[in-house]
DNA sequence: CTGTAATCGAGACGGTACGTCACGTCTTTAC
DNA sequence: GTAAAGACGTGACGTACCGTCTCGATTACAG
């Protein structure tokens, strides 16, 4: 979401609301049924019944829009409670493979990944509005299992972030590389071997050391 | 590789051989400077020191030919002999973390795999050319263990398939996801704490019946 | 003049009448930076320190505006009286001249004129407003030298009035080309062969009956 | 016209010869529907068969397109030779007149005018290929007069050039103001009367003494 | 040798989208 | 109800690349 809390805003006509909501819809839209690539604003201003100014007023480019648009997709991933650890995490990716299964995150979310590694604060705003709050699932269910014994409370706080990175980058690395890049669906046998894997590691590793690497 | 054997070459003046090597290399000059989003074919092709219907005649657009330039970077790849499993994976998967982390693939290969979700035949291209030989280096490493005794020879040729292409994901998913997603160098101290957590997954699993799920 | 009678302009707040002289100060100061082409509402409304609302309740277009911006020139233009007709003409050619050498008058009027070439509202507030008052100089100057018996009364008045109009296509068309296609400037010497020119050809037509052809 | 003479433009594809024709006619036509301001070049295109950039390719501008789209209008310009001076003035008036009174050249000649008070280059522009051009002509009347022997021989060079620029101003000048402000046709009574006016103006200022002034 | 034919560099061509600007209107709050 | 402020839909701007085409000028191989 673009930055919503101008300093003093007070006189003028406000925009309106519903613009927001409707580009951005019509932005999904256009990239379901044209890709990232033949996406062009002027028609994602069309159908969203809306000026080209209007859209450039609030959005600074195809980027940005997208990073918005397709950080609304994620929005309903939610930790569910399974009951084990590993149920919990099979739970999350099958949530997080059926969303990148769609065209509209397929389509555009590599793509402004791939813009990102020439623009810094388009990757912070890909961080902030997407890849953060994906994190943040990781954590809760951390902290889900330990609450339940099924993980020792972390010592060594430092340790524990880099292996969060580590989670997160193998998790969402994986489903995306499976999806867009093997073009294989990520399906529940799918993501139950994965889970497996993953969860022998870290707790095999976790047992012989994996800290005193 | 753009297809070389056109039906009746017979007579007339035969393509250059040098202007291929010059519009690869002019490419993955173009996207160190520019990145893919900002690479023009025109610009290439005087890069290159060519006309631009020299270069159209050899590559039908953007997407293929930096598939073409991209794919000549991980020639390099190779699977080193490092005397164990461990070892050998850490060994390839720090080269390939080198390949990634240098602009020009950064900038190209995420954007051709994001094009390659709405075209088919380009994602064929991909994996004829980058991926399949990646997988390759799989094959071999699983050989050159089940030489050494490592590992057991597989006994079910699918469920063997199956691994290999989860393995694939796996690696090739979270170094990717770290350099361009977290923007983190996958440097030694990760690489090693990714792979005793791969192995140690595989290796559990294994004992623990993972063809059985 | 733009109209200044609402219909009931009873209640509510009055209408500022600084704004309409501090939007005409500024439409000049803006002919004379800008030019005509590149004059916007916007920015002489924010010139004045005004909305463009505000300018908007007032004129209804640039055209509009811009005569009435360049009409309050014209207004210091007066017939002087030095003695003869010769050089009365010659006192009144040189003022039109002094005004059209302006900027802000080149810019605007030739502009003007060319818009209402297509807009007959347009061109009779021209005339109402610019033209009409400087032939009315002409007939002052007319009803001045007849006073001195320089001219002989009319005696046709339907021919009398042909013969002004053509003498102020003359005059005013002669000094406008001079001064913006020749773009040299309509001096003293100048002004001084025109008259001597013009009054010479129309008091030798009048002795050879000009009304006759 | 534009120069057409480049330094070395031998290879490539040439440009279109039919192109040129088809956009001026196209701006010509679209300054008769539309007029000088409603004149959009992206419609002179289409209404050319021709693209954006192909008109932008030859022209850098509206005002220069418009110059050169006019002045073709006055290439059927001739002096006629109808046996005296005053007829041939006469003469060349009435077809100066007839092309003012041409819609496409009424709106956009006054309209580059306007624009070359603060343009040089475009006022040279229209020097170059409009007002030269109608100036040789008063050359050539005034040869031919001379070789009638209906006006003396010029002995001072210099101020036989300041009158041949004054005939122009007044007689340019007053066809337009007439025609354009005053908005009368400049019809074969009214040229007459200001024929005559002209020349016994300038022969008795000649024989007055008009270069002593 | 001499055609014939596909190549080469160059650059104009018809398009499409870009991102910006000004238009004239509308919608707010403040007076 | 008018004021300032500024968002709105509209439409033209001039530019950049696209992928195709037309040039004259090289090459090679075939006869």
């Amino acid at each position: 979401m673009q930055s919503r809390t101008p300093a003093t805003p007070r006189t003028g006509r406000p925009r309106s609301a519903a613009a927001d909501a409707a580009i951005l819809a019509a932005t999904r839209e256009a990239l379901v049924e044209l890709g990232w690539s033949k996406l062009t604003l002027g028609d994602v201003a069309t159908r969203a019944g809306v000026a080209k100014t209007t859209l450039y007023r609030r959005w600074s480019g195809k980027n940005e829009l997208v990073v918005d648009a397709v950080a609304e997709l994620f929005d309903e991933l939610e930790l569910p409670d399974r009951g084990s650890l590993a149920a919990d995490i099979e739970g999350v990716v099958l949530q997080f493979a059926a969303i990148l299964a769609r065209p509209e995150a397929k389509s555009g979310l590599m793509a402004v990944v791939a813009e990102s590694t020439r623009d810094d604060a388009l990757r912070e705003r890909i961080r902030a509005s997407i890849v953060d709050p994906q994190k943040d699932l990781v954590l809760d269910g951390r902290a889900r299992a330990q609450a339940r014994g099924e993980l020792p409370p972390e010592t060594d706080p430092e340790e524990a972030s880099r292996t969060v990175d580590l989670i997160f980058d193998v998790v969402a690395g994986a489903v995306v590389h499976r999806t867009l890049v093997s073009a294989e669906p990520a399906d529940e046998e799918w993501v139950r071997s994965f889970t497996k894997v993953l969860l022998l590691g870290l707790t095999s590793a976790g047992s012989s050391n994996l800290s005193g690497i």
